[in-house]
DNA sequence: GTGGTACCCTAACGAACGTTCGACCGGCCT
DNA sequence: AGGCCGGTCGAACGTTCGTTAGGGTACCAC
């Protein structure tokens, strides 16, 4: 399954950083996982807290450049937001454990490394500027009724963030059923997409 | 301002867990923040978990009880969300360090004093399945237009919790304001209370 | 005055922390 | 055969961790 040693402890740490935060995990923890030693870690990554940035920034970055590149093809505002808003919520599903890391320690990059934490900023605020402007599109558009898109697209993007703070597989409902809902109640009930 | 010692304490500890997280501060860095020394502290908590429970625990009743004491009174159920809602937003700002500790070092409390984590958990679950009844109780009487009364819960939930996450005093907009527009957003919008 | 209690101190405990160092072992290149 | 090098190791570095023990001073009750 995971094909370096390197990618095999980014996995561990991620999940271990999940469950039990940066500083509750020692190196010595995430070497364990793994069936070396402490130090041994050091072979791969200068330091924790680029251990923490690694984890942190891909799945950030690819999440955010996928979401932004296929923004294109479909037909109307609404139907993009739609799909936007669903995939969202289907990707950090499957990256949830990599999200939670990267939204929780947040602060600690912050702190400890200040050019990786703007670079991460600055990512995450063209996403968010690129669902305003979506949003703010269709409602010169005429397709959705809103009266703030910045206010709005804050309390969407807080919406769909929050499903994988009560999702669990075992429920009665698929993620991608839940990521369908959340898009329709965004789209066609927050921002009114859809004439009652 | 502060009247004893003890409520100093907890509320330094609370700057200082909300800054940089439960495991990053250490005793002695919260005695400083008071101006006494570390073991001294061990005069008015038991053990570092014991007091994030008091931080945690504290606020979260409070508020909680607070927005369920006066749920009554509104005519109808969209006003009494609106007002709900809005006080949520507006509580969630005033008590934002301690909802923060609250929210995120909520698994420490469940690694490390399970029984008070249950209690958390419990208190909270709570709150959900009276904003889920209120959302339920609306559309059963017409007011509202909603295909998922849980899920429409956890959204607007969802929602208005984030609002920490971004909202600054110094912005254009005041906390009220962002209330209000929050409260619209959701019942207006989302449950579709108001015929457009 | 005597005893007790509230509050704070210094000092220390053992454990864990992130990190560094030097050595060893096994393949690959020449 | 000999040398380089990626990968791992044990051991140790100095520091900080949460916590405990015991002593001291000020005030309050009797």
């Amino acid at each position: 399954m995971l094909t370096s040693r390197r990618e095999e402890i980014v996995h561990a740490a991620t999940e271990l950083f999940a469950r039990q935060g940066y500083h509750a995990v020692g190196m010595r923890a995430i070497a364990d996982a793994v069936g070396i030693r402490g130090s041994s870690l050091y072979h791969y990554f200068p330091s924790k807290v680029e251990l923490l940035h690694a984890i942190a920034s891909d799945s950030t970055k690819r999440f955010i450049e996928l979401q932004l590149a296929d923004l294109r093809p479909m037909p109307t505002y609404a139907e993009r937001l739609r799909k936007l808003l669903g995939d969202h919520v289907t990707y950090f599903h499957a990256y949830r454990l990599e999200e939670a890391v990267g939204l929780r320690e947040l602060q600690e990059l912050k702190a400890s490394a200040p050019d990786y934490y703007a670079e991460l900023q600055a990512t995450r605020r063209s996403y968010q500027d690129a669902v305003e402007r979506l949003i703010r599109d269709g409602c010169a558009a005429g397709e959705f009724d809103c009266a703030d898109a910045h206010l709005a697209a804050l309390a969407i993007l807080g919406m769909v963030n929050s499903v994988n703070d009560w999702f669990r597989d075992t429920g009665r409902q698929s993620i991608e059923a839940v990521a369908a809902a959340y898009a329709a109640m965004a789209v066609d009930g927050l921002l009114g997409a859809t004439p009652r």
